[in-house]
DNA sequence: AACCCAATGTAGGCAGCGCCAACAATGCTG
DNA sequence: CAGCATTGTTGGCGCTGCCTACATTGGGTT
């Protein structure tokens, strides 16, 4: 009778759906995600989201690849070449340890290793994009010999490692977020001086 | 008619449960652990495991605190307080890196920050023992001088934060096995000697 | 301008899931 | 040996992901 509430078409449900899944997947976790739910909030029918997503593993998927790129957006956003190394990776390190902390339920979905071959290959270069900045940064000290010498991608997958590793104990809750926030400039200091005595 | 095939009572139906819930974590995922299937997996109805776990959650609790204790005890086991700084820590993450390695979805399970609160005395005692290796190392090493001053928590975690991110790149297949035990040595010796020239 | 068709939505159904309540067998304890 | 807490079974509810069949729409072709 009435107009219509909503139009048979949405017009872009494909980013509404993932825009509605982030939101869960913030709120109440991976495992709290359902597409049944999800259509319902989206305000279409449950099997609509089928149309833009083969799976619920292909949503996931896309949740991810969106993630990397957030970070990779996030990271070259902090990284400044012009500082010593020491404040650059503090900041870069800062960086990542408040997307972490954010976006905790999203990062533990971007570290699982489970996703559909099909979308790895966009998945990689966001990937890339995001290590990317702290290749560049390694590169670039070693170049003013801020940094020791040696294979970059190895030295990178140090300090990578040392600062994920950081993040996930705080993503994890075994740090409080405010712990976290104020260690990371010791934790940074004791990766470029090592734990030896000097 | 026949002889029962088995007797009403199981005998210790918790422990074959965790059994087989383990073996289904390692081979298919968190994801395909169903109770149902379990129950079915362990020649019971499927609603005898709620007489032992009071929830799916519950599952996964016990399963983790048996995965924090079979840390603890690898840890342990492969501490050898006799050698120097070095070798002694790389010993200790090459077992960490095995332990995350063989059993990355049960590690992911470990990290996973939604436990029953209920459960978490027993939980945390058990995570506190596998960072007492770790700890005591550090605590052991600046006595002898071979470990700069400072903090022995704040040490500790930088430590673990490098060896859990290394185990967090290889458990969700960034580094191949291999990759990963290969540099393992490089990796601790990077930790102890830092990324800045000497 | 009319038509067709691919894209995108809906409706309904299926098997499997977690959880719950009611009932049955067991074996420990008095 | 009687009673009862423990531990098992059966059946059912509402939810889920996924599938198939059908409906509506708007853009491209003629």
């Amino acid at each position: 009778m009435g107009m219509p509430q909503r139009p048979y078409h949405h017009g872009d449900l494909r980013a509404a759906l993932l825009e509605g899944a982030e939101r869960t997947l913030r709120d109440r976790g991976v495992a709290a995600l359902s597409l049944r739910e999800l259509a319902r909030e989206t305000g279409v029918s449950h099997a609509a989201p089928g149309r833009h997503f083969k799976d619920k593993q292909a949503l996931l998927d896309a949740l991810t690849l969106a993630g990397y790129e957030r970070l990779a957006q996030t990271l070259a956003a902090a990284d400044d070449p012009a500082l010593p190394i020491e404040p650059r990776l503090t900041a870069l390190a800062r960086a990542y340890l408040g997307f972490a902390i954010e976006n905790a339920e999203l990062l533990e979905l971007m570290f699982a290793r489970k996703h559909d071959p099909e979308a790895s290959a966009r998945l990689t270069d966001a990937v890339d994009r995001s290590v990317g900045s702290f290749e560049r940064l390694i590169a670039d000290a070693q170049r003013r010999g801020e940094i020791v010498e040696g294979d970059v991608e190895q030295i990178t997958l140090v300090a990578a490692a040392s600062l994920h590793g950081l993040a996930s104990f705080s993503a994890s809750g075994m740090l409080t977020r405010e712990e976290a926030y104020a260690g990371v400039a010791g934790h940074v200091h004791h990766l470029l001086c090592g734990l030896k005595p000097r």
